[in-house]
DNA sequence: GTGTTTGCAAAGTGTTTGCAATTTA
DNA sequence: TAAATTGCAAACACTTTGCAAACAC
């Protein structure tokens, strides 16, 4: 039933604990939503009716403070495609993202498929904390 | 008085007609606001308040509809980098962006200093309509 | 005149917030 | 018990929509 990928529950509290978040029962039911499976992108209301479906009685809002929560600690990363609607990726590795725009689904570009060259550099005191690349597909 | 890379009157009546866009008292007013200065990046919100300081009276509905109008005829280019707002680019070219995370600016990075390489085929039926690549700038 | 465009205000969407009640350590 | 967390509903920011009045051709 586990997953391929799924990470182990034990890591999943370790990250909660180290992020100072106490493992209630709701992060851990979202965790397990999350990580049993692999490279998911999902929103928040994607994932609270999920949790509904499962019978995880969780409030849509703490829905949203647990995906920044685990976005904080490392857990997640977040996409922006399209204004007004963010998608949280369970796949935090070095990597970039086909969009299709037709379905609004969003698919894995492993991230040496993808060369960025002779990048200017930021300004003194800034520096570059992610390079985005977002092949977006259409038809 | 016109900035170095401003786009002849002229040039935009043109772009407007081929669009089937009639060149209304607001669309040749914002079109002037856009165009008259280059590589802007800009809200709606923004160039309401700009057209405003310029005792230019239009609704932020109209704003909104033009400048999907402009992006449908490909005078703009819409750029997402936050969820809840969008973006309006007045360079149509091909070229990518530093977003600065502290103040929410953008700014160019000309075409040829980003490269793109052995990117995987989409789907057959489908085709890349662009490539955003988004340099997310800390600190 | 006829069809397009506009402005307004209302509705819609996705997200965040304030706070009392609950849960965790 | 003290501090963290939750749920709810209300507030929010941004965007879109519906429709009558104004406008372009």
């Amino acid at each position: 039933m586990t997953a391929a990928c799924s990470r182990p529950f034990s890591q999943v509290l370790d990250r909660l604990r180290s992020a100072g978040l106490r493992p209630t029962r709701q992060r851990l039911a979202l965790a397990r939503l999350l990580f049993d499976s692999c490279d998911r992108h999902i929103s928040a209301e994607q994932l609270h009716s999920e949790a509904m479906d499962n019978n995880i009685r969780v409030s849509l809002a703490t829905v949203y403070n647990t995906l920044h929560q685990f976005t904080a600690a490392g857990m997640l990363r977040e996409i922006v495609v399209d204004a007004g609607r963010s998608y949280f990726d369970t796949n935090t590795s070095d990597h970039h993202h086909f969009f299709f725009e037709r379905s609004g689904h969003l698919e894995d570009i492993p991230g040496d498929m993808v060369s960025v060259t002779k990048m200017p550099s930021p300004p003194p005191g800034t520096h570059i904390r992610r390079v985005d690349v977002i092949v977006r597909i259409a038809g």
